[in-house]
DNA sequence: TAGATTGTTAATCGATTAACAATC
DNA sequence: TAGATTGTTAATCGATTAACAATC
C-alpha cells in the first residue's frame, strides 16, 4: 500500500481561513460554496483552494462547488478540530493571559485544564476561569490531567528549563510562544510562533512594498 | 540598473531568529560566527543560513564566519529595526494588552504613541504606560500623532469596520491580529498574524508525526 | 601549510499555476 | 442544451540544497 502524501504546511495553513469563509457561507444559509467564490473571498486563485480542499476529501459538484456542511465537517476533521484536546499552560503573564481568554481555541477543541505560574502572587488564583498552580506542580498535576500538550508562554529566558520539565512530566507536544529555539529530541512535537517574523515581514513590506503577499 | 532581486519572504521570517543568536554571540564576547554555528543553533542547513545572510550585505571570512557586530548592525538595518516606528494599537482585551507589554517590540523601534478602544470603561485610562482614547477619537489622534501603522486586535465582527477608519485617517500599513481578511485597496500594506494555523499545523503534526518541520 | 568556511553557480525539490477533459 | 466548475495531469516557478573554487 503506498503511503498517503502528506499535507503541505502551506496547505494545512490556510484551512483555517477557508473554514471561516465555509462557515460564513453556512450562516448564510448556502448549501454549496464553489472554490471560486472563497478563492475571491481570500485574494487566493481558484485552483488551489481546490487542490487544498482536495486534502480533505471531500468532493465537489460541477456546477454547485462543495457542499457546505460536510465541507465544514471534513476540515474540522483534518484538523482534528472536533474533538476535545486537553492543554496546559505555562506562563501567565500578559501573552498567557491572553491565550486563556482567546474563545477561539475552545471553538476548536482546545480545553486548558490548568495554568502554572512562578510568581507566588499568582498561583492559587483563577485567570479567565482556569486555576494558577505553581510551576513545582507541573508534574503532579499532568500526571492527575493527563493534557496532551502544553502551551509555553514564559520569559524566554527560561523557556528552555520549563520545556525541560514538561518532557520530563511525560508532555510530547509543545506550542512555544517564546522566541527560543527549543533544544527538544524528535519524538517531541514543537509548534513555534514566532511574532519577531511577523514584525520582520510588515516592516521589509513597508521598506519595499513590491514583497511577495502571503 | 537592472532591479535588485527581491528578498524571498521565507528568509525574512529567519533573520529575527538569526539575529538572537548572534546576539547572543556578541553578549559571550565572540568577534565571529559562522554560518554552520548558526545553522546547528537553529536547527537549519549551513548553506541556507549563508544565503539568507548574504541579503544583509556583511561578507563573511573563511575559517572565521562573519563578524559579529557588523552583522547585528546589518540585519537591523534590513528589517528597519534600528530606527524608531510610530504605531497606535486600537482594541486593548487581552491581546492587545498583551502586546502593548511585549518589551521585544520596543527593542525593535516600534513604538506605541496611542490606543484605542470602543469600551467606555477603558477609555482615558492607561495601559502598559500607553493611553486609552476612545475609538472616535482615531482621525484626530492620527493626525496629531502621525503613526506609521497601525496594530489591529479587536473582535473579528468589528475588524473591518475600524480598519476603514484606520485607512480613512490616513493608515497606510496594518498589522492584524483578527482572523477577519481585510478588504484593503493594494496600496495598503497588511501584514496577518494568524494563531489559528499555528494551531492547525500543530494538530496535524500531533496526529501525523512526520509533516515537514518548518 | 592544511583545512574550515565563504560565496557563487548549478541541480534538485516541492509548491503553485496552467491546461483541459469530465460532468452536472 | 450550454457553460461554470471540478479534479487530474503536466508545466512553471521559486526556494532549498549541492557542488566546488576561492581564501584566509
Amino acid at each position: 500500500m503506498k503511503p498517503a502524501k502528506l499535507t503541505s504546511l502551506p496547505t494545512i495553513k490556510r484551512l483555517p481561513s477557508y473554514l471561516l469563509v465555509v462557515e460564513a457561507a453556512a450562516r448564510a444559509g448556502d448549501e454549496y460554496i464553489s472554490g471560486t467564490v472563497i478563492a475571491n473571498e481570500l485574494e487566493l486563485e481558484p485552483i488551489q483552494v481546490r487542490k487544498d480542499l482536495a486534502v480533505t476529501g471531500v468532493t465537489g459538484t460541477p456546477r454547485r462547488g462543495f457542499p457546505v456542511r460536510p465541507l465544514i465537517e471534513a476540515i474540522n476533521d483534518f484538523l482534528g478540530w472536533n474533538r476535545e484536546r486537553r492543554a496546559i499552560l505555562v506562563g501567565t503573564g500578559n501573552l498567557g493571559t491572553a491565550l486563556l481568554g482567546y474563545p477561539e481555541f475552545r471553538r476548536h477543541g482546545l480545553r486548558v485544564v490548568a495554568a502554572f505560574d512562578a510568581e507566588p502572587t499568582k498561583q492559587g488564583t483563577t485567570v479567565n476561569g482556569v486555576f494558577v498552580y505553581p510551576a513545582e506542580e507541573i508534574a503532579n498535576v499532568v500526571k492527575r490531567e493527563k493534557p496532551e500538550l502544553a502551551i509555553l508562554t514564559v520569559p524566554s529566558d527560561s523557556a528552555q528549563a520549563v520545556a525541560q520539565t514538561l518532557m520530563v512530566a511525560g508532555i510530547r507536544s509543545i506550542w512555544n510562544f517564546t522566541n527560543t529555539k527549543l533544544k527538544t529530541p524528535p519524538e517531541v512535537i514543537v509548534q513555534k510562533e514566532d511574532l519577531s517574523s511577523g514584525l520582520a515581514v510588515l516592516c521589509v513590506k513597508m521598506r519595499q512594498p513590491d514583497v511577495p503577499r502571503s
